[in-house]
DNA sequence: AACTATTTGTTCGTATGTATG
DNA sequence: GCATACATACGAACAAATAGT
């Protein structure tokens, strides 16, 4: 018998997104570059405006394109960052997929490693950079959001210096995971790490001594782990999400 | 000045999406329970039915519902999985943002410490899991797909037994996207790893050694790491995404 | 400052496909 | 086989945003 194919077809709006997807990977449509209007590719697909429209839709969410309107508007093509993958790990916990103990344990495993590599890969211009983060995190701040954000600057700053992107991709997820939850929760209720732990590991970082700054950024975690622990009853109830375990 | 907001609304199918998921997450709806159709939400929202589509579209691209259709279709809502977390670093890994050796990389750091906590959560019934995923590692396969999925079965359980679901999520996302490599290039240059390895990895976890579990983990990716780096430019020839480094 | 053209955003009406009973 | 209830798809229109004149 010959090898047959199964001919259940998948949506039209499915089909069409796979093969925008696929012409922006392979290079016909760059960075900056934008798609052709709704109109057009109704034509050169012979489908509905509806079915194109939600095919653009799927691009955006997958992070893709970004929808401008107007004259000049359109879908255009950006590179893709790591946004998808925040969003996606921040519904597993919202879901109760996901513990805060969870998290803090991988960011244990993961961020003196981040460290270590970040005091291999120190250059002159990262350097300033982490210096820079370093004083933002004691620098004045509107308000509580801000100044959760200011103070894990230089978390940002390691994982962009570790030199893998995706060790980059997870732990930027899990920083930025952390800050939304204390942003989230009552100011009174956060306790700050002490912003010495913070010192100690840029130094160690700056010196070029990758032990020391795993063993610094180790240290620093230990010390938040039981206060962030703290913060998850009162974010779940803030938010109206019920408990854990889902 | 008093405090005024931005005026600037939201898509009104964002907007609807973001009612429900959130009425989803606070329990509103559970799992297993059918959202109100298109038509009902269109009275309940005052919107047309083509942007409550977009809206549960977007609910089911997210994962939080599945559609079906027919009469008892709908939307219907399930429990999150991590598949989400899977297709966005899958899609990074298409436009070139991540390689195979940074893949390989994470999986070094990762995938020991995986093994440890599961050599320290064995159960009975997860014992059993475990050795039935190392029978079909060695069992038949009819295609190249199938071989390729068999031979990993082991270090999805394991990821299952770590006990920290956030561990899991991320071992087994690199896992498939591993899979997904291996099975996308010829067979013909694909080198299998050797199965001791794996028997090895299986019995320090079944002997609760942890220390060795973790070890022959290690041992494991190193020895298979550099065959998996040079599967990778076969693999972005083949399906025309280009090279790395986006 | 006002007008115009272009493009997305939204709506309505209608028709078709699909699966249950 | 038929009715039912639902998603899927199409086409034509109008609304809103925005760049250029």
């Amino acid at each position: 018998m010959p090898k047959f194919n199964p001919v259940k077809q998948p949506r039209v709006s499915d089909e069409i997104m796979g093969q925008l997807k696929k012409a922006i990977l392979s290079g016909n449509y760059r960075a900056g570059e934008k798609l052709p209007s709704e109109r057009e590719l109704t034509d050169t697909f012979q489908a509905s405006r509806v079915v194109v429209r939600e095919a653009i839709r799927g691009l955006e969410t997958a992070g893709f394109v970004t929808i401008r309107q107007g004259p000049r508007g359109g879908a255009y093509v950006q590179q893709l960052a790591f946004d998808r993958v925040y969003e996606s790990f921040f519904d597993l916990f919202l879901a109760g997929r996901m513990s805060v103990a969870e998290l803090i344990q991988l960011r244990q495993l993961l961020q003196p490693e981040v460290a270590r590599m970040a005091a291999m890969n120190v250059t002159k211009v990262s350097a300033k950079q982490l210096k820079a983060a370093l004083e933002t995190e004691t620098g004045r701040y509107r308000n509580h959001a801000e100044k959760v954000r200011s103070r894990m600057a230089t978390d940002l700053v390691l994982a962009q210096m570790c030199g893998n992107r995706l060790y980059q991709a997870v732990a930027e997820t899990l920083t930025r995971l952390t800050q939304e939850i204390i942003i989230a929760v009552k100011p009174e209720k956060v306790v700050f790490h002490d912003q010495r732990e913070h010192d100690a590991i840029v130094k160690a970082v700056l010196d070029k001594d990758a032990p020391a700054a795993a063993a610094a950024m180790s240290r620093h975690l230990n010390s938040v782990g039981n206060g962030l622990v703290k913060l998850e009853e009162d974010f779940r109830h803030k938010l109206g999400v019920g408990a854990a375990e889902g």
